[in-house]
DNA sequence: CAGTGAGCGAGCTTCCGCTTGACTT
């Protein structure tokens, strides 16, 4: 029997912790919270003064039970969980829960996971902080009231199976936002002018010395008049000014920065880098990854320093103490760095590899000295002209962190290399002009979001926290408010004037503007449900909104309020708006006509349907049942126009008969199709299925049934097995499962016993499930099976089928 | 995998923050 239980939050932590404290203490962990607000309704009794009905999940019945009896065999429980809000609330529930006694109960914290920190811990314990459980209280029943009486108000008023909440709505609104201010941006073009002067450097060698007009020309004229006057103009050197510059290393990571970094340095999604981290973690080979501390332990800032001092010398060591500055930070943790520093290299994937070495690199960067730099700004005058040109060259003059490490920027734009410039003087004449080009350029848009630059901006606004940026961008794309896709740009024409021999040349080009690669775009769905919350709770949908709850929390958190007051004057204001919005808003949100069918003289209309964004020609009070059509994919409910709806309806269509069957054309979840014999071909994507013939049909079905007839290359029937033709090449396929081939064997001569041996060496796999369509179309599949069944009522084949699905 | 959208109408969906596996591709 043990003397000491030690309960902390993490599995990894505990195991690392254990290793510290000897054999007198079992170290457990609780994996996050143990108890939260019943599954299942509001959870709360909000005219019993807001009082708490709390479950444990099934799912952590077990650990509990388990968690229990190991507190009964203890002479002391020490509760070690984080020292941040929510830390103390699971404190507090594992007391609760657990049944603990105060004499026999210990509250300890520590922010590194040193033998030192955690023994000063163990030397100080306290009490669990009853106002900082008081706020986490707060902070969750008002997250649950928001979010459970929003999203009913949407499954009515929008579509079943929406979902609002303090953090995804606003997180959603800042995407609907951005790409409002992109459609409403003016595109102005103006004129850049480059000269390029020849001049000689220190070796007497003539190099080029590039100069930028300062002022914009706005317009071609302006361009061409400026280029006419250089023709004659003389240009001299008026100032030369040397400044030294410095830049400074970044701060360690925090769970926000990583995800940052590694989106740009290694494109990792948000997702990635966090499984990538918590694998690092798991293995001991970095510390916590869910962070919002830039602190450095001073175990930490002392390794990180003898590294240095070996790597680089003295001359490059600065150690530096970094604050935190984000808003609501709570600090449990330190930053994320290796644990130990020395190790400059590990063993694991390649993913792993690469995003250690990231850390590695920031944390050892973040103890280096400044980077020094000199500029060097040279002024060039035009003869009978007030503007002038201007040339910048920049010079390291020590590399310091640099030599290491650099900071990335989400900037696309090419940063251009600048150089050292070649030797000038004040009054130098530049009389050997190479060129000097006035090029059209474009005012930029706002950019879109990446995940990365939407966890920024959230971590700027203080919304979310470490443990949730990956969760709530998952949420957002799962709801279908947000998709991350790329477009193409479009080709755009511009001018490009050049002065060159004493002539000016004129030319037009093009270039390609508006690419995106990843970016995050909201959907129909998205804009409907932000317009809709935006308007009915404008208050919720703030900025601002997170941040000043926080600040009643902090209020609570220092016993300066009643927890149960905060929330009931949140409640006395919101609970009336969403009342107001259930009865006020109509049924019809996001729905707009966009013109009168030309046959039938009905309205044509555009809304959010059960099953998303669809045209509707006829309304549902009409005596005739309304006719429906879903929109393609890039068609906006705001701006898609009668004819593209119209056409919508000019499918399914139908091209004839081939084989006694009709094909009929049509667009579906995978694309557009032919149907024949209820069987499906995929449309290529250069068919149109409004332009598609008969005759283009019939050879994709040919097409397709050529290509199932060269499916098998082999068959050996009484063994089972098949050697295939896949999209990837050629494979083996037996007992529902497939196999490779290695490049270097021909297919065509494979025999029953090399086939064997193949499926031996790779291991025999279970067959694969009929598809993983259970998983994917549950969830959609409850309210179809629910229609399904009643849509034909009684009948048994009905109710077969929806068993099935 | 390639559909759906009225009508009867019960019962379902949903939040944010702590933590990992147990599941497939």
């Amino acid at each position: 029997m043990q003397k000491n239980l030690v309960i902390v939050e993490s599995p990894a932590k505990a195991k690392t912790i254990e290793k510290f404290l000897g054999k007198d203490y079992k170290v457990m962990s609780s994996f996050g919270h143990i108890r939260d607000l019943k599954k299942k309704g509001l959870g709360i009794n909000i005219e019993n003064n807001f009082a708490p009905d709390y479950e444990v999940p099934d799912d952590k019945k077990a650990l509990v039970a388990e968690l229990k009896k190991q507190a009964k065999a203890s002479d002391i429980v020490w509760l070690a969980s984080d020292e941040d809000r929510e830390g103390e609330a699971i404190a507090w529930h594992l007391f609760d829960v657990l049944g603990l006694k105060k004499e026999n109960t210990r509250r300890i914290v520590f922010h590194e996971i040193t033998k030192n920190a955690i023994l000063n811990a163990i030397e100080h314990p306290r009490d669990i902080d009853d106002n900082l459980v008081c706020a986490q209280q707060a902070r969750r029943e008002l997250d649950r009231i928001v979010g459970f009486e929003l999203s009913p108000i949407l499954w009515k008023k929008v579509k079943p199976a929406l979902s609002a909440g303090r953090v995804q709505s606003v997180t959603v609104r800042l995407i609907v936002d951005r790409e409002r201010e992109i459609q409403q941006f003016n595109t102005e073009s103006s004129y850049r002018v480059r000269a390029i002067f020849r001049v000689k450097d220190k070796s007497g060698k003539l190099v080029d010395l590039k100069a930028d007009l300062s002022d914009k020309l706005s317009s071609k004229e302006e361009a061409l008049a400026f280029l006419e006057h250089c023709k004659s103009a003389s240009f001299s050197i008026e100032t030369i000014e040397h400044k030294p510059l410095k830049r400074f290393p970044a701060a360690p990571f925090t769970t926000s920065t990583l995800q940052q970094e590694a989106a740009r340095k290694l494109n990792f999604s948000v997702s990635q880098t966090m499984r990538v981290a918590q694998s690092l973690y798991e293995s001991g080979k970095i510390t916590y990854m869910r962070t919002d501390s830039v602190n450095l332990s001073s175990l930490a800032i002392e390794t990180a320093k003898k590294e240095i001092l070996s790597i680089a010398g003295e001359k490059y060591h600065h150690a530096r103490q970094y604050q935190t500055k984000s808003k609501g930070a709570q600090e449990a943790h330190e930053a994320i760095r290796p644990t130990y520093i020395s190790e400059h290299e590990i063993e694991g994937t390649s993913q792993e590899k690469k995003l250690y070495d990231l850390i590695w690199k920031r944390t050892i960067a973040s103890q280096m000295a400044d980077a020094e730099l000199e500029r060097t700004v040279a002024v060039i005058a035009v003869s009978g002209d007030k503007r002038k040109f201007v040339a910048e060259g920049e010079v390291l003059i020590f590399d310091g962190f640099l030599r290491v490490y650099m900071e990335s920027t989400d900037d696309d734009e090419t940063q251009e290399n600048k150089n050292l410039l070649p030797p000038l003087n004040v009054g130098d004449k530049l009389s050997n002009i190479s060129s000097i080009e006035a090029c059209e350029r474009f005012s930029q848009r706002p950019p879109r979001y990446t995940e990365a630059s939407l966890v920024h901006k959230l971590e700027e606004l203080g919304i979310g926290r470490p443990s949730t940026y990956a969760t709530t961008i998952s949420t957002i794309q799962q709801r279908e408010y947000v998709v991350r896709e790329d477009r193409e740009g479009e080709e755009r024409t511009y001018n490009k004037l050049t002065l060159k021999n004493g002539s000016i040349e004129d030319a037009t080009k093009t270039e390609m503007a508006g690419v995106e690669r990843s970016k995050l775009f909201p959907t129909n769905i998205g804009i409907v449900v932000n317009d809709f919350l935006q308007e009915y709770f404008p208050d919720i949908l703030d900025y601002n909104f997170t941040a000043n709850v926080e600040k009643t929390f902090d209020d609570v958190a220092e016993g300066k309020l009643e927890w149960t007051s905060s929330l009931s004057s949140f409640y006395k204001t919101f609970h009336p708006t969403v009342e107001n919005a259930a009865q006020r808003s109509e049924r019809k949100v996001g729905e707009r006509q966009v013109g009168v069918d030309p046959v039938s003289g009905k309205p044509v209309f555009v809304k959010i349907g059960r099953f998303g964004p669809v045209a509707q020609i006829g309304s549902a009070e009409d005596e005739e049942k309304p006719k429906f059509a879903p929109l393609r994919k890039n068609q906006s409910l705001e701006s898609v126009s009668l004819e593209e709806v119209l056409d919508l309806f000019k499918l399914p269509r139908d091209l004839g008969e081939y084989e006694g069957k009709m094909m009929t054309v049509a667009i579906g979840r995978f694309g557009a199709y032919v149907k024949h014999d209820s069987k499906f071909y995929s449309l290529k994507k250069t068919d149109d299925p409004m332009q598609i013939t008969e005759d283009r049909a019939i050879e994709l079905i040919e097409e397709k049934r050529q290509q199932a007839a060269n499916k098998y290359i082999k068959q050996f029937e009484t063994e089972g097995i098949d050697v295939c033709n896949g999209r990837f090449g050629p494979y083996i396929a037996y007992n529902g499962a497939n196999y490779k081939i290695p490049k270097t064997t021909d297919p065509n001569t494979l025999t029953v016993e090399e086939c064997k041996a193949l499926i031996e060496k790779q291991g025999e796999k279970a067959p694969k499930t009929k598809k993983s369509a259970a998983k994917t179309t549950t969830k959609k599949s409850s309210t179809t099976t629910a229609k399904s069944k009643t849509a034909a009522s009684g009948t048994t084949t009905a109710k077969k089928s929806a068993k099935k699905a």
